[in-house]
DNA sequence: GCCAACGTTGGC
DNA sequence: GCCAACGTTGGC
């Protein structure tokens, strides 16, 4: 591999949030394929993400969040290009948005794959490491459910699911 | 239930 | 285009 040819991608990741109530770890991995649809995105900087940046193969931290224990849960990937959400046009969806046009649809998400449950990597643990500092996730107010990870990050979690439970 | 952060809305 | 008000997210 040469990674100065033009045409090498660096290598992406990402944390998704998902809250367990709706899709946890546990439904992704019992849904057909283990693949789910992440339907909801109605933020325009996540949903961008999507949009421009996701690579299929890309990997994911799926992140539970608004839970009595909020961490990373396990490892997923990105498992197609975005396309249309049909639950914006929905209206019996919580996601239905009335203002998008069929003929110019605002929504667009991506399907994710499970690669491995692992131990709930909770959010003090993950303050503990410094590599993790930056970790946007960690940031106070953050609400993006959707935010980069640097391969430094990512290397940092996988080296933390690998060291003792707590 | 509180509060911080931040996106969206709407008056001007 | 500014900005205050409001709504939502999400940890604690």
């Amino acid at each position: 591999m040469n990674n100065d040819h033009a045409t090498t991608e660096a290598p992406r990741h990402w944390l998704m949030k998902s809250e367990p109530a709706e899709c946890s770890i546990d439904t992704l991995a019992a849904l057909p394929r283990q693949t789910v649809p992440w339907t909801g995105v109605r933020n325009y900087q996540a949903r961008n993400f999507m949009r421009d940046a996701m690579r299929i193969g890309d990997g994911v931290l799926f992140y539970h969040s608004s839970c009595p224990e909020p961490g990373i849960a396990g490892l997923a990937q990105v498992a197609s290009a975005a396309y249309v959400d049909a639950t914006q046009f929905d209206p019996t969806s919580p996601y239905f948005d009335a203002k998008s046009k069929a003929d110019a649809p605002r929504w667009l998400h991506v399907d994710v794959t499970l690669v491995r449950k692992t131990r709930l990597l909770g959010l003090a643990e993950m303050r503990e490491r410094p590599e993790l500092a930056d970790l946007l996730v960690l940031k106070p107010g953050n609400r993006l459910s959707i935010t980069p990870v640097t391969a430094a990050q990512w290397q940092a979690v996988l080296a933390a699911l690998d060291g003792p439970m707590r």
